[in-house]
DNA sequence: CACTTGACCTGTCCGC
DNA sequence: TGCGGACAGGTCAAGT
């Protein structure tokens, strides 16, 4: 679902497709995602131009020409998608995987004055929206506990090895899912680097040698960068700005791949719960440590 | 305090 | 066909 490369993508797409635009209108009927719609929807949207599009762990931040940032979280079914007056047909390399806009799992439909839509559609609506004066938005608790950014250049093996040391008596996996220790890494990318890195995901990070833990790094750092690349992945839900698929799961060593050969080593693909997730691993090239039980 | 589990939602799939 | 239950998995609150 939507994880650091997807969110990567959908600010992208976004960023070719909104900047410079005059919002005219927002719609809205969701009071629990959307708190402050009602009463600053007004003030601070309507008329407001895009001047950029940011993103931090796997929220996503469009900065407004009033001095306002709307600050969105797709959590697991949200979908950003735009629409243009234009609507390309099957088969046209514009195509988007989402048919008639608005539709029943829309949340938010902002407009712009040239007649294109922003359509926030979040199925299980467990996703959010705040707007925000921009000097504010990092004062939000859930950026104050967010830990570093995995791709920045300044985001070091060592940074990662001193913080995964903080939490070295719990699972691998679980370690990894915590934004507060590095933002971005979800269910689909802690499987795929684990496998890469050969570590089973229920091993307690003290029970995993340095080198290991290094080489874990790089194949996160790979793996997240090869997933932008392709666009993301497309599970269930995720699409991107123009409502096209991402690639990444074609990629995929493990993820959604329970029952088929391993690449590797041609043993069965297993699925398990790690740390209260579907969690998918190779038996033969992640063995079970036998230190810790379950 | 560190860590794990359940709640939040809705749609889909599976077994009976 | 209908129905109940498991499952999907990001984050926060509550529990151990």
């Amino acid at each position: 679902m939507p994880e650091l490369p997807e969110v990567e993508t959908v600010k992208r797409g976004l960023t070719e497709l909104i900047i410079g635009k005059t919002i005219s209108n927002v719609s809205f009927d969701w009071p629990k995602g959307f708190p402050n719609a009602a009463s600053d929807v007004e003030r601070f949207l309507i008329g407001a131009r895009v001047m950029g599009l940011r993103r931090r762990g796997k929220a996503l931040m469009i900065d407004l020409s009033t001095n306002y940032t709307l600050v969105i979280h797709l959590k697991m079914t949200g979908q950003l998608v735009f629409r243009g007056s234009q609507v390309f047909g099957a088969g046209h390399p514009n195509e988007s995987l989402i048919g008639e806009l608005p539709d029943k799992s829309t949340r938010v439909t902002f407009s712009f004055s040239d007649d294109s839509h922003l359509y926030f559609n979040d199925q299980r609506k467990f996703g959010w929206v705040r707007l925000l004066p921009t000097g504010e938005v990092m004062n939000l608790p859930f950026f104050q506990k967010l830990g570093p950014e995995p791709l920045l250049d300044s985001f070091s093996s060592n940074n990662f090895l001193e913080r995964l040391e903080r939490r070295k008596n719990s699972g691998i996996k679980a370690v990894l899912l915590d934004q507060a220790v590095i933002a971005g890494v979800g269910n689909i990318y802690a499987d795929e680097s684990l496998f890469a890195a050969k570590i089973h995901p229920e091993t307690l990070v003290k029970d995993v040698d340095t080198d290991r833990l290094k080489i874990l790094f790089e194949e996160l750092r790979r793996i997240l960068l090869l997933a932008i690349e392709k666009g993301g992945s497309t599970d269930r839900n995720y699409v991107s700005a123009e409502g096209k698929r991402g690639s990444y799961l074609t990629f995929a060593k493990v993820f959604r791949r329970e029952g088929e050969a391993c690449e590797v080593c041609g043993n069965e693909i297993m699925k398990s719960r790690v740390a209260g997730r579907g969690t998918h691993t190779c038996s033969t090239c992640q063995p079970k440590p036998r230190s810790n039980r379950k």
